[in-house]
DNA sequence: AGCACGCCGACT
DNA sequence: GTCGGCGTGCTC
């Protein structure tokens, strides 16, 4: 008998229609109606028409119902493959969401031109093989990527922090050279790789390395940027059987692909690696689940670690990578005593960091790297020295110049009229220095030499070996051919002030990444930071501060010792569901609530912690609740009959947000 | 989300 | 008597 039932997944974000949904399938798309192809579903009789993805086909149904007919098959081609469709019910039952989420990430909406172009070449040339690459000048053990990729292997892999230059003469992070290498391997051996970057820039870099590598043919190219026909152009590409590295941003990890050898991702502690979008899959759990599901291997590549795979290394659940022979920079952090000079006093840069830079400067770029983009980010009274607010929309105010007005940086209303909220002051006085602030600064202190400013705004991709003062916010610092003579590390401070679980960490990682842009031999200062984490940037010995900045979040149970979810909601449906998780029977010390705590908006939060090992059942759990929250009726708050949405029960997993000191 | 089913107040 | 109000629940 037939395979005559079509199992449909509803492309629909209601919780309640998360599952599986049975339909006959005509005679007339009995040819189309395959796994993995879009599908148009009537829902509820009444001439209702959904969309969705045929999942699997069976000949039994465990529906007592009589089953509809599937509206039609949108188009043949199998764009939700069956690994994908694994991935993103594990990940969505993970993260109690839902898998039309995540395909939603994972799938662009159809382009008819650009699927008929790529039905028509399906007679598709064979793939021609792949070289072995040569060895990366010795850079790690000669089979540590072979062998890792031959065995599925998970592995942290320390990067040495230097830049390279490529054959085409173009200069980009070691990292990506030693990426682009061990996704030739996976190639080599007729396995695709994917390969998952934070941002455009790294993507840029390496793209680059894997041109050097790989022949054009083989790269594909899958991220948030590209118009939707490119990706999904990309995305049929991935359907084919040859071996490609396929690189991009976060939801690479998405890309279908049957014959993987390889998932790598550089720098997984970026926050961009984190997605914003309902379920909140972080790039690196859905590149975890998916090497655990198909057999890859799977290898993050960083200079500093995150805390999330120091815990994984820790565990033995991950090995780690390292280069056969450590170059280790040189890093000098310095009080910020001030300057001799006046100028250099202004600037905030201290002597010894100003000698330095002055020193380099005869031979090539110096990168100076500050906190913030803008003028003078920060304004506040001058007498109260309460932060100024906006009397519009309460957002921060700010200078776009020295002779500007006021402005406020949410809004860009002007403050020309301006009195604080607090004391009733008409003056303002600047809080902190922008990277245009510091540039005019600097342009003072250091006459003569061209200053290039790198930011947000102005993002600058490269600079050549001449000398120049670069001036760039964190994370958006240009690379420098032959690297820079000294990198100068100035806002320590103030990007430690920042309240965040994650300051420290994040501050390893964007010092390590300046410093990693500096020629060989060239010195790092590290400007008024001192302790524990300044010293592991000194001695190179990143991996020890972030083993203790895990035991200091194990001795009080934040992530990611401990797993996290935020339940938020009307106050009746977060008891309700914080009630539900009680029923479980765990270990006394496995689960606890914090709060639950009324928020600006979504009614009240709280916070649940469990171990790793209760995840599953806390996801199914919440899940549940969800569902009963969106189908059963809500009885409205006592006392207002005014029909006021009531916040609808929302749970985020892996949610850090919180845990800001 | 939609949309049907179901059990109480004004109506030809 | 019944037409339709929207509160409640389901969707193969």
């Amino acid at each position: 008998m037939p395979a005559s039932i079509a199992r449909v997944l509803l492309d629909s974000p209601l919780p309640q229609l998360d599952r599986l949904f049975d339909y006959r399938v005509p005679a007339q798309y009995a040819q189309e109606a395959r796994p993995g192809v879009r599908v148009r579903v009537p829902l509820r009789s009444a001439g209702r028409i959904a969309d969705g993805f045929i999942v699997e086909l069976t000949d039994s149904v465990d529906y007592a119902g009589t089953l509809s007919e599937l509206d039609s098959v949108v188009s043949a081609v199998p764009v939700l493959a069956p690994e994908v469709w694994a991935l993103a019910r594990r990940l969505a039952d993970r993260a109690a969401g839902n898998a039309s989420d995540i395909l939603r990430l994972a799938i662009p909406k159809r382009q008819v031109r650009v699927e008929k172009a790529w039905l028509s070449a399906s007679e598709r040339s064979p793939a021609s093989p792949c070289a072995t690459p040569a060895d990366q000048e010795n850079e790690y053990a000669p089979a540590a990527f072979a062998d890792a990729i031959a065995h599925a292997q998970r592995a942290s892999v320390e990067v040495t922090p230097l830049v390279s230059r490529l054959p085409n003469g173009r200069w980009v992070g070691r990292w990506a050279v030693a990426m682009a290498g061990a996704a030739a391997r996976s190639l080599a051996v007729g396995k695709s790789a994917i390969l998952c970057v934070p941002d455009y820039r790294d993507q840029e870099q390496l793209s680059a390395a894997l041109e050097a590598v790989l022949p054009p043919g083989r790269i594909v190219r899958l991220d948030a940027r590209q118009s939707n026909p490119d990706r999904y152009r990309s995305l049929l590409a991935c359907l084919d059987d040859s071996p490609l590295a396929i690189v991009g941003n976060r939801s690479v990890v998405y890309a279908p692909s049957a014959n993987l050898g390889l998932i790598a991702l550089w720098d997984d502690g970026d926050p961009l690696h984190a997605e914003p979008l309902s379920p909140y899959v972080h790039s690196r759990d859905a590149a975890l689940v998916r090497q655990e599901h198909q057999g890859c291997a799977l290898l993050f590549f960083s200079h500093a670690r995150s805390a999330e795979v120091q815990r994984l290394v820790e565990l033995a659940w991950i090995g780690s990578i390292a280069p056969v022979r450590r170059y280790l920079p040189k890093v000098i952090p310095t009080q910020s005593q001030s300057s001799d000079d006046r100028v250099a006093a202004q600037a905030r840069i201290p002597s010894t960091a100003w000698k330095q830079a002055r020193a380099a400067l005869d031979h090539g770029p110096v990168l100076i790297q500050v906190a913030r983009p803008g003028y003078l980010p920060r304004l506040s009274c001058a007498n109260c020295h309460q932060l100024a607010r906006c009397q519009r929309c309460s957002g921060p105010l700010g200078l776009a110049s020295a002779k500007s007005t006021p402005a406020c940086l949410w809004c860009g209303a002007l403050a020309a009229e301006w009195t604080c909220q607090n004391c009733e002051g008409t003056r303002l006085r600047a809080v902190g220095q922008g990277a245009t602030r510091t540039a005019e600064e600097l342009g003072r202190a250091f006459p003569g030499v061209r200053v290039i400013v790198a930011d947000g705004e102005r993002p600058i991709l490269t600079v050549g070996d001449e000398p120049a003062l670069v001036i760039a916010t964190r994370g958006a610092e240009p690379i420098a051919a032959g690297g820079y003579r000294a990198v100068l590390l100035l806002d320590g401070d103030r990007m430690l002030a920042r309240e965040s679980l994650r300051v420290a960490e994040d501050c390893l990682r964007w010092w390590a990444n300046a410093t990693a842009l500096a020629a060989r031999g060239a010195v790092t200062m590290l400007v008024g930071v001192g302790g524990a984490l300044a010293s592991a940037l000194a001695t190179w010995r990143l991996d020890d501060y972030l083993h203790s900045e895990l035991e200091d979040r194990r001795t009080l149970r934040f992530p990611p010792a401990v797993r996290v979810a935020s339940v938020s909601g009307s106050t009746d449906a977060v008891d309700t569901a914080i009630a539900a998780l009680s029923t479980l029977e765990f270990e006394s010390t496995s689960l606890d609530v914090l709060g639950p705590v009324d928020m600006a908006d979504v009614g009240v939060r709280a916070i649940v912690r469990f171990d790793y090992a209760t995840g599953s059942r806390v996801a199914a759990v919440l899940k549940a609740e969800i569902v009963r929250n969106a189908t059963t009726r809500r009885r409205r708050a006592a006392g207002s009959d005014r029909a006021q949405p009531l916040p609808t029960l929302k749970v985020r997993f892996d949610d850090t947000e919180p845990f800001a000191q």
